[in-house]
This record gives structure tokens, sequence and C-alpha cells, in this order.
DNA sequence: ATTATCTATAGATCTATAGATAATGC
DNA sequence: ATTATCTATAGATCTATAGATAATGC
């Protein structure tokens, strides 16, 4: 029964993984160490061996989280280098996001949870946010000059994750869209894309 | 043991009053039955005469708490009629809503765990945010003129929704004011008091 | 007679721990 | 000898139901 030590590592790093994705699609307190467990394909028992805590794993994948949506992100702003900013906005408020908190932004997806949780989770979320925060900033400084990147950045970020939540939260699939194109139209002033079209502000 | 049916209107009033604020604080998997009556005042056996289920309950929770938000920021938009939307604004992104969960909005303090709610509670909530964009349209259309006021409602209602998000997931203080600032000057823009210093978009 | 609330409980699930098992690592 | 994972279980909690109690409403 017992593996490799490099094995255990292994599996160690499946269980964020999956943590990480399980925690999104149904929140924290929306799925028990057993499932989490079942779902990297192993016992609960081997929990402990593994983690300190529900809230060790917790904080451990919500950084696993942020990083690997950090990384979708900076991907698309690194294939589109004419208007990076424009591109980020395009995935992050597309209805294709919307329908997938699973592996879409953890803000968005446990932004609410994450409030009451504890420290450690929330330090995970704040890394990954001041990730977001640097690879927005860098595009408006870019495409507008640094006067107050950051300040916009948050800014833009604040409207993207707010639009995401807003658009999950009802019913009505027109109502969720025009939330998307409202919010998309509003941060695209930012945009590259946008200050070549002369509609800088 | 048993009490007028007056009475028990008024009980189940209170369940909801008192749910709603616990929800609000504990997100809806966060709080049990037994807890949720206790703070009403009752034991957990009365639930099942009161609601049909928990859901059913946090579908009325959520709509009672999106009608409580809706009418602290009405009030405080009708006592600054020369720059509603500016009231409003400086209501919801202030440290001291930050800091309120209970009784701030349900959409900051609930709105990733609505996203896996019943289209019940959904609808609670998308009954009470076009409240929301009726109430700030009216004040966009106000200042600049109704063009598109529904596009920019909702683009404002996103940008203080995710830094309310955002300022609750951190632990930084500063950072986490950095957010309700930000947003507060990205949104001032809309508003009468802009408008009047010539700052329109 | 009806019923709002109570006590009590069923049956499932939750986090966490204990001890068994079987393979690794020294 | 150590230990990663397993099975099993403790003890708490969850949603929901059943039956008792005592007051209302007819």
């Amino acid at each position: 029964m017992r593996v490799s030590r490099i094995q255990a590592e292994e599996n160690r790093q499946k269980v964020i993984d999956v943590a990480s994705r399980l925690f999104r699609e149904r929140g924290f307190d929306g799925i028990g160490l057993k499932d989490l467990m079942e779902g990297a394909g192993f016992t609960q028992g081997a929990f402990y061996k593994q983690f300190a805590s529900k809230d060790d794993l917790a904080a451990q994948a919500s950084r696993r989280a942020m990083a690997s949506a950090f990384n979708r992100l900076s991907s698309a702003a690194a294939a589109n280098p004419d208007d990076p900013l424009g591109a980020i906005i395009a995935l992050y408020l597309s209805t294709e996001h919307r329908e997938e908190r699973l592996d879409g932004c953890p803000v968005a997806a446990l932004g609410s949870d994450a409030a009451r949780q504890g420290s450690d989770v929330k330090a995970s979320f704040e890394a990954g946010i001041r990730e977001y925060l640097e690879m927005l900033g860098l595009c408006v400084a870019e495409a507008e000059g640094k006067d107050n990147a950051c300040g916009q950045a948050m800014a833009i970020l604040s409207t993207m994750v707010g639009a995401m939540v807003l658009s999950r939260a009802v019913n009505d699939e027109q109502m969720s869209k025009q939330f998307l194109h409202a919010a998309a139209k509003s941060v695209m002033g930012w945009s590259a894309g946008a200050a070549q079209k002369g509609q800088l502000r």
C-alpha cells in the first residue's frame, strides 16, 4: 500500500489540483473530504498524511487555482501583443468563462466564500490578485502611460469580477449577457484597441 | 404551545429576517437549520411548518436581504438629491460596508454562493439586482442624459460589487482600501458631482 | 378539531483519528 | 524501521420527519 516519496508528492499535488477545481464548483463548504479525496483517486483516510486540515487544503487549492487562472489570462495577453488588455477582457467577460466555474477565475467563483475563510486562504487570494493587478497594470501603462496604472488596474479587475459574479447570480440569460457586455464596454476604454480608435478617456 | 395565526406569521417573518442576516455572515452552507431557528428564538422542530425546505428559506431570505440593502442605498440617494449616485457610491464603497457583511449587500456577501444555488434563490437575487439597476439607471440618466443609462448602471454595479468582493478577500488592509478607493474614483465619473466639476467622460 | 411549536430521533454526512496493511528506504 | 494508504470508527452535525403538547379557532 505504501508508495515512494516521489509518488506520494505527486499524489499530494493531484489532490490539490482536484480540490482547486471542486472547491470552485461547489464552494469550500459544499464538498467534503471524502468526495475531494475520491475525486483524486484516494480514500478519505489518506488525507491527514497529506494535509494538516481542510483549511490547509483550501489555502493550497486557492493558491493553485489563482495561479492557473492567472496563467490563462496571461497567455491570452501574450498571444495578442497589439492589445493584451483587450484579449484579457474578451476572455474574462466571455459566456464560456461564465459557464466554466470549475476552471474559471477563483475570485468570481469563490470570492464571497473567501471573505469568510481564515487568513491562509485570504493570503492565497491576495497573492493571486496581486499577480492579476501587476499584469493589468502593465497593460494599462502600455496603452495609456503609467499614470495611476495601479488604480486603473484595480478598477478594471473590480468591474470584471463584479460582472462575472452578477452574471452568474441571475436566471435571465439576456440580463446575464448584458452584464458581461456592459462591463466589457466600460473597461475596454483602457485598452490599446480603444486608444487606437480615439476612444481614450 | 400553539400561538395565534398572526403570531405564527410574525414568527415566520422573524425567521426570514434572522436568516437574511446569518446567511450573509456564514454563507448558505455555513449555517444549519438549528442555529438559524435558535437565532430567531425557536427550536429546529418548528422549521418545517414554516418553510418547505432550507432552499425555500434561502430564497425568501435572499429576497428579504436584497430588499433591505436596496432600501438603505435608496434612502441614501433620496437624502442627497443633488448627487444621489455619489451618495450611493460613498455608502457602498465604504469600509463600514466592507466590515458589515451581516447587513450589507447580499450580492457582495453571497454572490459566489448564489451561482451554486437553485433558480428560486437566483430569482430573488435577480429581482433585487433589477431594483438596483433601476435606481442606478435613474441616477445616471439624471446626471448625464439617458443614453444607455441601463448599460452604465450595469457597469457601475459590477465595479462596486467586484471591488467589495475583492476588498473582503484579501488580508492587507491597505490593498483592501485601495480597491474601494479605485472603484469609487472610477464610477464617480458618472455622478452629478463629477459632471458639475467638468469631469464628464 | 386543528395546529404551532416542542422534544426526540432517523439516517446521512461531516472532520478527524486509530490501527491495519504492505511497500519503501535505510 | 518507517510510512503512504487503506479500512473502520468516533463524535459532531446536517436535513428532515414523527409524535407529544398545549393553545387557538370553529
